[in-house]
DNA sequence: CCCCAGGTTCTGG
DNA sequence: CCAGAACATGGG
């Protein structure tokens, strides 16, 4: 066991808005404030503290405090970010909602697989899916969690086989991107050195992978946070960009794109009037 | 029972 | 090229 902490100045990190903000699905809150969940292979018990992130990570690895520095993004100003942000009126609000939230830089292969159970899938029901899958197919990691379960071990199952995770017409699509990564057609490590266009129409060659889930593992799965998945909460927040997306923010419109994707699917009158 | 969900593919014009 | 339907499942 491991007890690792993140040093954060500014304290921007808010567990809640991160784990609970649809770009992660495998953290639940503990009765003590404390979240508890798995990322890739690691499990780890996540605390909040005023000028950091305590980490108390439950994996073999010799250091695993690098891999942890990396997931919660910490290189990446946030205060600036917001700040920066905040010269647009409704990236302000949004931002201002939630500033606690980071954008986790997860596994390539885990986001892309995650993501492709979310197509017409509510979040609770992707979790529970994911949870699921992890559990028939994921290496056990003690306190009933299993790591997520890599390409090559789901490369060879047929559907039948994964029929108890109850992923619907989903599963043929996971299965399709694990054979796919698995026997090396598609590289995932290749992936971060492609340029974005040939990045995305990589990952679209996998049957189910369309423009949104390509963006998403991108952006969560690949560190392109410039990509900007455009699901049904987004396309409900283009009436609050009446000019489109504002294009200084390009570089960082994915984190653009998560604090409107959570204030527009979680603010009570995120589309009043007075939105301007 | 109905509507919807971090979409994509298939089909018919 | 484009609009609609189909796709599995279950939460609200």
């Amino acid at each position: 066991m491991h007890r690792i902490f993140l040093p954060l100045p500014n304290g921007d990190f808010d567990p809640a808005q991160t784990f609970d903000c649809g770009q992660a699905f495998r953290f639940s809150p503990l009765p003590d404030g404390t979240w508890t969940g798995v990322a890739g292979s690691r499990r780890a018990v996540i605390e909040r503290r005023a000028d950091g992130i305590a980490v108390t990570c439950f994996c073999r690895d010799g250091d695993c405090e690098g891999a942890w520095t990396d997931y919660f993004d910490c290189a990446r100003d946030y205060s600036a970010l917001r700040q920066r942000l905040s010269a647009h009126p409704v990236l302000r609000r949004a931002a201002a909602y939630a500033p606690g939230l980071r954008l986790l830089r997860q596994d390539g292969w885990e986001a892309l697989c995650t993501f492709i159970l979310s197509q017409n899938n509510n979040i609770a029901r992707i979790r529970g899916l994911v949870d699921r899958l992890c559990r028939l197919c994921g290496t056990p990691l003690g306190d009933d969690m299993s790591a997520f379960p890599s390409a090559s071990s789901l490369a060879p199952l047929c559907e039948a086989d994964l029929a108890p995770v109850r992923m619907g017409f989903r599963a043929k699509y996971v299965l399709d991107a694990a054979r796919r990564v698995a026997s090396g057609d598609i590289d995932l490590g290749a992936l971060h050195r492609l340029p974005l266009e040939e990045a995305r129409e990589t990952l679209r060659r996998i049957h189910g992978v369309g423009p949104k889930v390509a963006d998403c593992a991108l952006l969560y799965g690949f560190g392109r946070v410039e990509c900007y998945p455009r699901d049904v909460w987004i396309k409900r927040a283009d009436s609050l960009f009446p000019g489109g997306f504002p294009p200084e923010f390009a570089d960082v419109a994915g984190l653009a794109q998560q604090y409107l994707f959570h204030y527009c699917r979680t603010c009570p009158g995120a589309f009043s009037p007075d939105m301007r």
